[in-house]
DNA sequence: GTGGTCTAGACCACG
DNA sequence: GTGGTCTAGACCACT
């Protein structure tokens, strides 16, 4: 199931996006099978079906998924790979940024790992 | 001084306020110093000073700096050590993210920190 | 026989049409001989019947083909130069097309002239 | 001037998009250059603002165009040679799709030629 | 039933 | 002023 929050800064579309992305990646739509549909998924998420529609555009377009005509949305074959990629390169970023921000604060690359490995264990014991 | 890039997505007046947090940090600027006034920093940015003027109240509001009337604005005392904790915030939250993002891959937090120190190594040679 | 491309911007009853037309011409079917059913050509082509029956319909009302009640669908006599017309129709909007992109390169004549047989002789080479 | 045919099967969206296409190709928007405003546009054309809104989308996802935040649309720097590639393209289907027509009427490449050159004649003539 | 297009109108962030 | 997001609701083509 997805949630969508109402009142986060990031766009609906957007988390729709996110959600269905790890869906894929984590096998719950398997290449070539069938995703719900947007008028479904819309009711499911109590969201306009234009917005789930933008969505589905947006994956479309980055090749995730594909239509076929008056039958729905499916998974590309390659989608999970091309995901995984994606993934990495996402966290990337957030490696970046936070290299950015350690730097601002004349850390070195040693005690940047020291936070991150002290922060990694807080977030998963809960 | 400070670079501002007019094609990221990240909003001009937020990399402002990114860019003062770590002059303040390095000491550029220091407690209970005066701060460029709005108009020389819009002009040297060349930016809108409505801009910087919105980077400044936000700063404000967050209490890193303060205005005197008629004066123009000045560094808060404590301001570095309550910007240290922002910035160690900041850095949480981009690992939030970064193991949010694992997790949808299935990895567990030796195989996230792998990758981290892999890709930390990666962007510090540049 | 017939190949229909699921996801080809085409729809799929177009396809139909053109490939039906093709066979008219190339003497598969003769005037007054009986077309495949639309049940065994759904059948056939993998496809829902009333796609099948859709193209039927469309190519009856161009008189292409006619009914008879209870029998089947028929090749109209004339059929044959009709559709020779029409695909010299078909030809002339194309070449319209390029035309129309030609010009707004700024191109004249001579020069879409040059452009075409160039990429017809690359494309025959296929 | 663009013109916007209300009753063309072509989604408006998508006369705009190639409306400005001819347009940055022949020159009418420079390299740089701020496009009309969405509002604007969608003013002159008599047309809703979301729609004008996709097709500046549509061209920015492809690299044509970009935005800068509370200004407006620009003109990528190497747009007009993309474009030129884009146009080429478009030709060539159009061609194959001539030719696939041409070898179900069983004519070779010397008729087709033939047939494109009359009619480029015809048209060139109005 | 499916998605695609379009309109109208609202609210928001950014400059 | 700019574009971005979202809703509501309509009509259409395709299967």
């Amino acid at each position: 199931m997805i949630r969508i929050s109402d009142d986060s800064p990031i766009p609906i579309y957007q988390q729709i996006i996110d959600a269905m992305r790890r869906e894929i990646l984590a096998g719950v739509f398997a290449p070539d099978s069938r995703l719900p549909s947007i008028r479904e998924l819309a009711i499911e998420l109590k969201v306009n079906p234009n917005t789930v529609a933008k969505a589905y555009q947006e994956m479309a377009s980055e090749g995730a998924i594909y239509f076929k005509r008056g039958q729905g949305a499916y998974v590309t074959a390659q989608s999970a790979d091309d995901l995984l990629k994606q993934a990495k390169a996402e966290m990337a970023k957030h490696i970046l940024e936070i290299i950015a921000i350690a730097r601002s604060l004349g850390l070195n690359g040693a005690q940047v790992k020291k936070i991150f490995e002290t922060l990694l264990e807080q977030q998963e014991e809960k």
